[in-house]
RNA sequence: UGCCUCAUGGUGUAAUGGUAACACAGCAGAUUCUGAAUCUGUUAUUCAAGGUUCGAAUCCUUGUGAGGCAACCA
């Protein structure tokens, strides 16, 4: 865990100011415990890492007196699955988390979920409604209008507690029987409108198995497992705002719980040219509109991980986008920042021409074979150096050769010269074309008197300076340029209530490249290394599909390009 | 035609009644064997109208705009 991840902003958000004011008040024995709380029904994605560094920050800026959670949400057994339960065990991990010995499972309560809503029911607090769905929506009433009570609301806590019992054991068919708080069939907010505590699903369900066929609801299971965990701070989205008086509620009319948490709300994380709702996700992923979870243009953890996106520049994301109430809609150009930021530090310099056209250099022994030695990294001696081959005929990237060149142009161009980076400077002497005019050659002199960065007198530096890979030496190699997956900034709203988000895909978002050029020593990439091809972006060897001798690399970020076309 | 929450440059945030600041993006320059990185400079901000106050981004009122709420989902 790097230092940078435990030290809080330096100027408290509206959280941390809370939780500030409850330890200066002496509260919780000076105690913060957050959780973390999935459902697992789907994979992890960047807005989840929001709250992951949020709560488990959290504990680790209050050490070694707090601590987070890991909780599974799991009470809808027909949507959750184990696969899901692990991914995102190992994308808490990988963010670089430990819950250590706090792993739980809201499963893990069912026994005494249950017996607290005896005490509920025994207390006239809650009671079994046998109105069908469609019946408890019609008698809720509506945002402007009272809702009224069910008749079943008048049985007796005698009856109440049988007919819960009896659900229990199996006696009913799904929706033919609910469990419901008794509050306020008139609250303005619908939530308190005697809101449903426990269903009967006959399900199986992936830890519990068959022992049970009543399920309870998040609003009951969260806040009394909050309760049961002793956690202080329960940290949840906006969207929950309106569950905050029933969390209330249950913590203060349940009795014997060993701790009172409360729960206060954040905004979610809403990014540029990214759609984020698991329900979204889960379609691209079942349509085949991706590859899969981890497919490298996805916002979950285990796609941008694939993609080559540290766990750390994630982190540092995180810090950047502050924690408000405010639905705001972040730049992707942000995160982007914090990934160049970090990959800058680490990676290693490799040369990679994308798109090659071939070079010959006419004055250069045709048998010659040299080497040049070029740092890992400019700004870490460290790092150490490699030795590059060069021979008389060498790839350049096509992008950086213009027939006619435009304002600002300082690559190659005919009678142009350009330095090959850490080798010595050519000069374009001619075009050769294909029949279809095609440019399938460059054929240029070098100058053996600009070796080494050299410039001999009275001669002006050239302002290009590319890569190159010699052309007997090259590794061929696939290479995938990712883009954003969508062509708009905001697929959700843009495709409306009945728009499909679909329809913004974009279409580029994935280009492979078959035949790249790679310098030799990129031959033996390990998998799941970062590397910036000098002038191009950085990549990261995938540790999938990479096979000895042969890496297959993901494009995961750009470097930025200050040089705008006149 | 209800209730709740929110509103600071293009974007994200800070300023907690006392000089509106930081980062990203943009632009300009320096530097550079990466048109990167680095460094310097720079453009641009308090939703509106009233009120309280010596003083308001901050407190109050009203309005406007945005988001959320009527699963036996979480």
């Amino acid at each position: 865990m790097s230092e940078a991840a435990a030290t809080p902003p330096a100027s408290l958000d509206f959280i941390r100011e809370m939780i500030a004011a409850d330890l200066a008040a002496g509260r919780n024995d000076g105690k913060v415990v957050t959780r973390f709380p999935p459902e697992p029904n789907g994979y992890l994605h960047i807005g989840h890492a929001k709250s992951i560094c949020l709560n488990f920050g959290l504990a680790q800026e209050h050490a070694p007196n707090s601590r987070c959670h890991l909780r599974f949400d799991d009470t809808n057994p027909t949507k959750e699955e184990v696969e899901y339960v692990d991914s995102i065990m190992a994308d808490v991990k990988w963010l670089g988390f430990d819950w250590g010995e706090h792993l739980f499972y809201a499963s893990d309560y069912f026994e005494k979920l249950y017996s607290f809503a005896e005490q509920l029911i025994t207390k006239g607090l809650a009671y079994v409604d046998d109105q069908t769905h469609e019946e408890m929506r019609a008698n809720r009433g509506t945002l402007t209008s009272p809702g009224t009570r069910s008749a079943g609301a008048d049985r007796s806590v005698k009856e109440n507690l049988d007919l819960f019992r009896r659900m229990r054991k199996g006696e009913f068919k799904e929706g033919e029987k609910v469990l419901r708080a008794k509050i306020d069939m008139a609250s303005p907010n619908m939530n308190l409108r005697d809101p449903a505590l426990y269903r009967i699903l006959h399900a199986h369900h992936h830890r519990t198995g068959d022992a049970w066929c009543i399920y309870p609801m998040y609003d009951y299971a969260h806040p009394l497992s909050d309760a049961l965990e002793s956690i202080t701070h329960s940290l949840c989205t906006l969207e929950f705002e309106h569950h905050r008086p029933l969390y209330e509620w249950l913590i203060s009319n349940v009795d014997g719980l060993p701790g009172a948490p409360y729960q206060r709300e954040f905004a979610r994380l809403n990014l540029t040219y990214t759609v984020m709702s698991k329900r979204k996700l889960l379609r691209l992923v079942k349509d085949d509109l991706v590859n899969g979870w981890d497919d490298p243009r996805m916002p979950t953890i285990s796609g941008m991980r694939r993609r080559g996106i540290t766990a750390a520049s994630i982190r540092s994301f995180c810090k950047t986008i502050g924690l408000t109430k405010f639905n705001s809609l972040t730049e992707i150009a942000l995160l982007e920042h914090s990934i160049r930021e970090d990959l800058n530090k680490i990676s290693h310099r490799a040369y990679g021409v994308l798109r090659p056209i071939k070079v010959v250099i006419t004055n250069y022994p045709e048998d010659q074979v040299e080497h040049f030695e070029a740092p890992n990294h400019p700004e870490d001696p460290a790092a150490g150096t490699r030795q590059v081959p060069l021979c008389r005929e060498i790839y350049i990237e096509s992008d950086d050769f213009m027939e006619f060149p435009s304002d600002g142009f300082h690559r190659l161009k005919p009678g142009g010269e350009v330095r090959l980076k850490f080798a010595f400077c050519i000069i374009c002497q001619e075009i050769i074309k294909d029949e279809a005019g095609n440019i399938v050659e460059l054929r240029c002199t070098y100058d053996d008197a600009t070796r080494h960065g050299k410039k001999p007198e009275g001669r002006t530096k050239p302002k290009g300076i590319i890569h190159w890979v010699s052309a007997r030496h090259a590794v061929d190699a696939a290479v995938r340029l990712y883009d954003r997956l969508f062509t708009v900034e905001t697929p959700d709203a843009d495709a409306g209530e009945d728009g499909d988000f679909a329809q913004f895909l974009n279409p580029a978002s994935c280009e492979t490249i078959t035949n790249a050029k790679l310098e030799p020593s990129l031959k033996e990439a390990a998998p799941g290394t970062h590397w910036q091809f000098e002038r191009v972006a950085y990549f990261y060897a995938d540790p999938i599909d990479s096979k000895p001798g042969a890496p297959v690399f993901n494009r995961t970020v750009t470097l930025k390009d200050g040089w705008v076309k006149k």
